[in-house]
RNA sequence: GGAGAGGUGGCAGAGUGGCCGAUUGCGCCGCCUUGCUAAGGCGGUGUACCGGAAACGGUACCGGGGGUUCGAAUCCCCCCCUCUCCGCCA
C-alpha cells in the first residue's frame, strides 16, 4: 500500500495512478482515505488529552485517602464513558482506513505507457529471428500428442479442464528447463528457496494479490490457507513483519514451484494446449533491496535480462514489452513482459513478467531495514520476474525447434540435463 | 487427534493489578581508559501517530480480538501461532 502521508500529500497523484490503470473504482478509496483520515486526525488531539487526563487521575488514586476516594471514581467513571464513545469512532476509522487503503493502486511510474490493455504495451526491442520452416509448423499439442508425451483427455477426466499430463521425454524437458532454470539463477548468486505452496490469507495481503485477486485463487476454506499462484507470494513474504538490517540487502532469492490459478474469466480464452492452465511449474526471481528507486531500477533491468539469457540459450525469438497502466496489476509501478515467439499462434506469446513495486508491497508486508548510518527504519523495496514457467515455455520450444519429420531439436544448453541428447522424439511424419 | 507449556523491544530473557514502555544480558551507537587483532568503564539505543522550527511533550502498542477495573503486559473469555510428550502417518 501506499504512505498515507504521501497520499495526503500527492492525492492528485494517486486519483490519476488509480485512473492510468483503468480502475476507476479504486478512484474512491482515494478520497474515501483522505476523509476518513481528516476525521481521525480531527478526533485524535482530543481523544489524546481525554486518555492523558484520565490516566494521570488514575495514578493519583493509588496515593489518595479513602475519604476522598468516592468522589476521584466517581469523576473517573463519567470520564470512562464520555472515552468509550470516541474511541469506538476511533476505532472503526482506523479499520476503515486500513481497508480502503490497501484499495489505492501502486502509482505507476512516468515511463509505464498509456493504454487501455495488453494490446497496448509498447514493444522495448526485438530479439533473435523468427524461424522460417520451409514446411507447415505444426503446434505443440500436435506433435506432443503424436509422439505420445502429452495427454489432455485424461487430464480433463481426472481433473478438469485445462489440465494435463505430461510423459516421456516432455515430462523429462519440463524439468530439464525448470533445473535450467534455477541453476542459471545460482549461478547469479540467487539463494535457491522451496516455499510453501499453501499460505495464509496475509501473504496473499501482503503480496498485493487480495483483495481483488480472490477469483483467481484456489482456496481452502477449511483450513483458511491459499494455493499460490506464483512463488512471488510465499518468497516476497518471507520476511515479512521483520526488521532486517541494511547489511544484509539485497536479499536475491530463487524459487521453483508449483503454481496454481483458478483462469475463472477465461473460458473459451486459449482453451486448447499448454499455455493456459491450472497447474504449472516456475522458477521465480524474487530481490528484496533498500528503499532506492534508481536499484530498483538497475534491478529491474538485471532480472529482465537473467530471463532473456535464458531465452537466448534455448534459442528462441522473444521481444521485451513495457506493459501499459491497463494492463498493470494493482501492487506494480513498473511492468515488462516478455513474450517469447509461438508459431502456432503466429504471434508471440507471454512466458515472462517482471515486475517492480518500490515499497507498496514490503508496507503491506511490515518488510523494513535499519540503515546502516541509523536513522528511521525504511520500507523495503521488492521485485520479482519469471525465469521459467513451464509447460507454457514448453510451447515455443517444441515449436520453433521442430523439424519436418515431427522430432525435436534440444538447444545445447539443455542437452546436459537430458542426458546429452540432441533430439526429442521419434520421426513421425 | 489427545495432554501439557509458552507467545514481551534487533535478539535472549525478567516482569503476575498502579512505582512498567517495561529489570537485565547480548547486539548497536558515542565518549573514556588501557602496552599489545582483545578487554574494561560511563552514557545512549523500540515503533507508530498527534502537537512543535527544534528541544521536547502527549497518545497507542507486551501474538490478535473482546471483557473486568478508576487503572491491565499482569485477571477473565474467544481466536491464532510456536514448542514438548503421546497417538497416527508420508
Amino acid at each position: 500500500m501506499l504512505d498515507l502521508k504521501w497520499l495526503r500529500e500527492n492525492p492528485d497523484a494517486a486519483r490519476a495512478a488509480a485512473i492510468k490503470k483503468r480502475m476507476p473504482d479504486r478512484v474512491a478509496a482515494v478520497d474515501r482515505v483522505l476523509e476518513l483520515d481528516a476525521e481521525l486526525r480531527a478526533l485524535t488531539p482530543t481523544l489524546d488529552g481525554m486518555r492523558s487526563e484520565q490516566k494521570s487521575a488514575s495514578k493519583e488514586i493509588g496515593r489518595l485517602a479513602p475519604a476522598e476516594r468516592e468522589q476521584f471514581l466517581a469523576r473517573q467513571k463519567e470520564r470512562k464513558v464520555e472515552l468509550a464513545a470516541l474511541e469506538e469512532r476511533e476505532k472503526a476509522l482506523r479499520a476503515d482506513i486500513d481497508h480502503q487503503l490497501a484499495l489505492v493502486p501502486n502509482v505507476p511510474d512516468a515511463e509505464v505507457p498509456e493504454g487501455k490493455d495488453d494490446t497496448e504495451n509498447v514493444e522495448v526491442r526485438r530479439v533473435g529471428t523468427v524461424r522460417d520452416f520451409g514446411f507447415a509448423p505444426r503446434a505443440h499439442y500436435d506433435i506432443a500428442e503424436a509422439q505420445g508425451w502429452v495427454d489432455f483427455k485424461r487430464a480433463a477426466d481426472m481433473a478438469g479442464s485445462r489440465n494435463y499430463i505430461l510423459f516421456g521425454d516432455l515430462a523429462l524437458l519440463h524439468d530439464a528447463v525448470l533445473r535450467f532454470a534455477v541453476d542459471l539463477m545460482v549461478g547469479r548468486g540467487f539463494v535457491p528457496v522451496d516455499p510453501p505452496l499453501l499460505v495464509r490469507d496475509s501473504a496473499m495481503f501482503g503480496t498485493g494479490f487480495v483483495p481483488g485477486g480472490e477469483e483467481q485463487t484456489y482456496r481452502c476454506e477449511k483450513d483458511g490457507l491459499n494455493l499460490i499462484g506464483t512463488a512471488e507470494v510465499p518468497v516476497t513474504s518471507l520476511h515479512g513483519g521483520e526488521l532486517l538490517d541494511e547489511a544484509e540487502l539485497p536479499k536475491k532469492y530463487v524459487a521453483r514451484s508449483a503454481c496454481f490459478r483458478r483462469e475463472a474469466g477465461t473460458y473459451g480464452k486459449d482453451t486448447r494446449g499448454l499455455y493456459r492452465v491450472h497447474q504449472f511449474q516456475k522458477v521465480e526471481q524474487v530481490i528484496i533491496d533498500v528503499a532506492d528507486k534508481a536499484r530498483s531500477i538497475a534491478h529491474h533491468h538485471t532480472i529482465v535480462e537473467n530471463a532473456e539469457d535464458l531465452l537466448r540459450a534455448f534459442e528462441l525469438p522473444y521481444r521485451v514489452v513495457a506493459v501499459c497502466g491497463g494492463d498493470l496489476g494493482v501492487p506494480q509501478a513498473m511492468k515488462y513482459d516478455i513474450e517469447t515467439w509461438m508459431p502456432s499462434r503466429n504471434a508471440y506469446g507471454e512466458t515472462h513478467s517482471a515486475s517492480r513495486f518500490y515499497d507498496y508491497q514490503a508496507r503491506r508486508l511490515a518488510m523494513r531495514y535499519r540503515q546502516k548510518d541509523g536513522g528511521k527504519p525504511l520500507v523495503c523495496h521488492t521485485l520479482n520476474n519469471t525465469v521459467a514457467a513451464s509447460p507454457r515455455i514448453l510451447i515455443p520450444l517444441l515449436e520453433n525447434h521442430q523439424q519436418a519429420d515431427g522430432t525435436v531439436h534440444v538447444p545445447a544448453a539443455l542437452r546436459p540435463l537430458l542426458g546429452g541428447r540432441g533430439v526429442l522424439g521419434r520421426p513421425i511424419w
